[in-house]
DNA sequence: TAGATTGTTAATCGATTAACAATC
DNA sequence: TAGATTGTTAATCGATTAACAATC
């Protein structure tokens, strides 16, 4: 049985995989976790002890392969192959996360965005119409959705993700001020806009204390 | 001299500062720190522990005032004052981020945004007009910025960022999929969305190991 | 006052860093 | 082979949890 491998670890792999990416445009070869340890202002150490939770990717004496460590790494983040997206809610965040195609382009693909409001559904966003939420369990019956994207009030989304949780939906990207709690089994990614402003200006009013 | 608070411990702070303020909504006037944990899920000790690095807002046998400590919070997350906010980049991301009024009520005032696509400059988004990217230096040297939201492709930002920092703006609030290297006394708080897709995409993947 | 619950110290747990033998 | 750098164990550091005296 494999080691639980903390969060500690996996809130840094993308981290790395955005470096990797970046070295490959720059069309290096191979690089030391000394090197790379650099770039990134993180130790060395802790460069090999992350990825050697995952296995054995470098070489003694050598490094390790640019583009090497950057496909394994994909295949670590489940990247390597296509999921399936839905957005519910589709204000101006909804639509923003609609037609970022940067997405696409990581295996994330949007198929289908949903609204409530009569004024908008029928629109286009990017190459999609805009849905009504009243189709929204007869879409997730027919078809696969991997993620639900979650861009609506924190009211709606509690009611909304233990709908499609019924429906198997496994995952949940939730945009919503609020702590879904949903089963074990079902995976929440939060991103807490209004949260990471306040962080933000915790920093900008506490730095002083320290700088002075 | 302070001593200096932890980064763990700070990013909590906007989640019990949510907590609080759906108390206070609810009418609760008093809580143990017991109670928040069942609530938040997480331990007793580590929400006294927390509160104690900015002062005792407790009271032995009461518990705490939810108003009160809602208060304090706000005062220490530093949001009692408004900030001043512009957007760098009206594409949707930056339409999203403008439109979203829920910042106001916490203090954070956007004041204007700025794009450099001259199709878009000059159009409406919320009650500010686009400004042209130009007139930016202008409008810095002219008004007071707090914040500056960087929705714009990560070449561009690593120039903007520089110039906002020698026209005095101290705290970035990083969309771009990039690590500012700004001045230490300058803040940044990223919110690098494909990143956090991965995180999703990771989960996702592994989870069945953990649950098998 | 007695009961409840904080503030804080001490104990534990986990994550990071250092060190170095293995090896390419 | 000699030099470089990994993979991994051991040491340190920091964060979380437990415990309890202080006190409302």
């Amino acid at each position: 049985m494999k080691k639980e491998i903390s969060s500690a670890v996996i809130k840094r792999l993308p981290r790395y995989y955005r470096y990797l990416g970046e070295l490959l445009e720059e069309g290096v070869e191979r690089i030391s976790s000394g090197e790379l340890s650099e770039k990134m202002g993180v130790t060395a150490s802790q460069i090999r002890q992350d990825l050697n939770n995952f296995g054995g990717f470098g070489q003694q004496g050598y490094g390790y392969n640019v583009n090497y460590l950057y496909k394994e790494m994909s295949k670590i983040l489940g990247i390597d192959n296509n999921h399936n997206i839905i957005i519910v809610g589709a204000g101006n965040l909804g639509q923003a996360i609609a037609n970022y195609s940067n997405f696409a382009k990581r295996g994330f693909i949007i198929n289908a965005i949903f609204d409530n409001n009569p004024d908008i559904v029928g629109k286009e966003v990017g190459d999609m119409k805009i849905m009504d939420t009243n189709e929204l369990a007869d879409y997730v019956m027919n078809n696969h959705v991997d993620i639900a994207a979650l861009a609506i009030p924190k009211v709606e989304s509690t009611v909304i993700a233990q709908e499609l949780v019924s429906l198997g939906v496994k995952a949940f990207w939730n945009f919503s001020h609020i702590d879904l709690n949903l089963p074990e089994d079902v995976v929440v990614e939060n991103v807490h806009l209004s949260e990471s402003l306040m962080r933000l200006s915790y920093n900008l009013t506490n730095k002083e204390k320290t700088f002075l």
